[in-house]
DNA sequence: TATTGTTATACTCTATAACTATA
DNA sequence: TATAGTTATAGAGTATAACAATA
């Protein structure tokens, strides 16, 4: 056990913790952490199949079944693309934005938990750090 | 879009950008990111399944494929325990620790470069704060 | 009785390759 | 020809429930 823990390690420790939350969040809210990420990134706008592949980093085959079940259980829809008779834009239904907007409430929550016990300053340096981090990284949550 | 993230958001997206760094080196090392995982922990000591399964965060039941898998690649072996004999160990093989140490540099590098473009002071209070949130997570990298 | 680990089963997630329809 | 999306297939990962062996 070392005393000091390097950075790569304290980010992937972070990086656990969040993911374990993020988890468990979607458990609550009745979705699986693939789905909870896709309602994420649907929050924004309806998306096209292979723009939703990329940002979520699945591949389209792959989507094709996550938005299946999606649409299932009544998530998501799928709607025709007046510009192009090939595609398609996933859209969320009503209880899909009530699904998201509960998800994304209890997440906020406890990832703010998270910083609570850090003094004000160290919190807002933290945060500021965090954001010059993440600044290019994909918007995959609330942004 | 918003002109200012959130702290929640940023430690989403933070996570999401190294989880997809962990999965890619794991692609690289021909490893899961589950298995990463695994080896990660088990870099440590030899451990058995129950402890195992709690520091992974998975069923008893779903280690027990995790592990067959492994073994098959001889990357883990199942030891038996001198102390307890419905108990096992899990332990590394030499060809399991030679994948471990390098998927670890390989992650590390990558990890330090998201904070090689921060002042040498910033990135220093940032990564004194990210240990003080994460010193209670559990150890799932190199500790 | 409680704990350790496995088996049986079912489902989600994922990728690769081949395919259809439209641009 | 290139792109959007789907289908077919195979494998990994996961959970729940029931089980055997040992503590």
């Amino acid at each position: 056990m070392e005393e000091t823990l390097s950075a790569a390690s304290s980010l992937v420790r972070l990086t656990h913790l969040v993911h374990t939350l993020y988890a468990d969040v979607g458990r609550g809210c009745d979705l699986t952490t693939a789905q909870a990420q896709m309602l994420c990134s649907l929050g924004n706008r309806p998306t096209g199949m292979a723009e939703l592949s990329a940002t979520l980093g699945v591949e389209r085959s792959s989507l094709t079944g996550l938005v299946d079940r999606a649409e299932h259980r009544g998530l998501v829809v799928r709607q025709p693309d007046a510009q192009d008779r090939r595609a398609v834009k996933v859209a969320l239904t009503d209880e899909g934005t009530d699904a998201l907007q509960r998800f994304h409430d209890e997440l906020t929550k406890k990832l703010e938990q998270l910083l609570t016990e850090l003094p004000a300053k160290e919190r807002d340096q933290f945060t500021g750090t965090l954001r010059r981090i993440v600044a290019d990284a994909p918007a995959v949550f609330a942004d």
